[in-house]
DNA sequence: TATACTTAGTGTGCAAATAACACTAAACAC
DNA sequence: GTGTTTAGTGTTATTTGCACACTAAGTATA
């Protein structure tokens, strides 16, 4: 019994429901935060979640990521990059449904949220201090985002998607410090992204209190091609296909 | 208007198909292979895939991963990691169907396959000579694998699981050659697998030409902790949550 | 106007890792 | 024996990582 286009049957298995959830992240006064939102409706109502909803058919997962992130933040073109497919039977008591988590990186200058209809609130929390208990199994969703993310900044130039256009070396220093959440010596770390030649000097410097400091953008290669700095001399990919 | 269980309509959303495949890779005669099945029926009929197969709605995706592995090979408890999901609208032409792909790692002695009833073949096929064209995105599926596997390698002991219980230390190196694609020095390869201490040795030799060539096998903290051993000395983590 | 303080940025040296390659070891064939 | 083959060890130059001491350039204040 051969089958064509004609005779196959759609509906023939049964389907579980897709959703993609985006752990968003960003630097705020120098700290990692993640954005959550207060869940409005049954399950789990009254808890934070990471923002996310069901996928629609037309559009691939990761429109459907990119979507969900401008709705709940206004963002666009931002990093993303998928993360991990939780699928666990049990992890919504809905029906079955099966996450696919991002990670987005969104600058700290851009922050207004927007509450949609599915929540109640939409805030940011430091990483050290997330709500008590979250909705689903959302805290291993962002558990592994934040490893995700620390592994990532070691080989990849995701540092600079937290950086407003121009900066100074050791604010750079300073974003890596906060998501590695180890301190790293200044003088290795100028060397290291000197020698790396990603920067770019600006005439600019920024007055304070002792020196002046330069301040340096990223330079970006004509067209769109993405760097590979390595902060820990490592090894290439990993990316998606 | 509140919703609860009772109120909750779980067919309002349109549903995708959601299915696992599986790259299975192998060593066979010293040179790295994936296992591939003929599909049988449309779409693609005639052409090379990897298996894979829709998911129960009672069975985590690794589950499934596992089930579709054992439906080809027969094989139980092996190398299983997720590899990344594949979800464009138009990748299968029956319908919308998302794919969460995943690496299996099998021992190069476990070799009867077992053709399902969606395919008429299955074969395993050298990396550097696969089929001219295979069905869906599986192009796409398994270079993605093939540099996942061989990014894995510098920092996991999967290597071992493409090799006997007990082995000798340039049959390692070449594991280790056939995944990377290039040759390493054997002096140091000696030394740095020596110095991790991941090898136990055994009292057996094997002869041939030459030198006889002393046996190790792998050594199991006890229980099923899972070694670390980093080929170019790197840096952890990328693991599932 | 000197000197203390603060933040920016550079230099130096040791220890560890990498890489290339020359050497010794133990078997067999003749 | 001597040559050939595969196994395994040693030696050394070079590069990289890392800790820490130093110099630079401004502001505050006595």
């Amino acid at each position: 019994m051969e089958e064509t286009a004609e005779t196959y049957d759609a509906s023939r298995y049964e389907r579980p429901s897709v959703t993609v959830d985006v752990v968003i992240f960003t630097v705020i006064n120098g700290e990692l935060h993640v954005l959550m939102v207060l869940r409005r409706r049954w399950p789990y109502e009254g808890y934070w979640a990471v923002p996310g909803g069901f996928i629609n058919m037309d559009e691939s997962l990761e429109q459907a990521a990119r979507r969900e992130l401008e709705e709940e933040t206004g963002v666009r073109n931002i990093y993303l990059e998928q993360l991990y497919t939780f699928g666990s039977p049990q992890r919504d008591p809905r029906t079955r449904v099966i996450s696919v988590a991002y990670i987005a990186i969104v600058r700290a200058d851009v922050q207004e949220l927007h509450v949609s209809d599915e929540s109640s609130d939409v805030r940011w929390f430091p990483v050290r201090a997330l709500p008590e208990k979250l909705a689903f199994d959302h805290e291993d969703i962002v558990s592994y985002a934040l490893s995700r993310l620390r592994s990532k900044l070691e080989y990849t130039t995701l540092a600079f998607q937290l950086l407003p256009e121009v900066f100074s070396i050791l604010e750079l220093k300073h974003i890596y410090e906060q998501i590695l959440g180890e301190s790293l010596d200044k003088g290795n770390f100028y060397r290291k992204i000197k020698e790396a030649g990603i920067l770019e000097e600006t005439s600019m410097v920024r007055e304070g209190r002792g020196r002046p400091t330069r301040l340096w953008r990223f330079k970006r290669d004509r067209g769109d091609k993405q760097f590979v700095f390595r902060w820990r001399e490592d090894r290439l990919d990993d990316e998606n296909g």
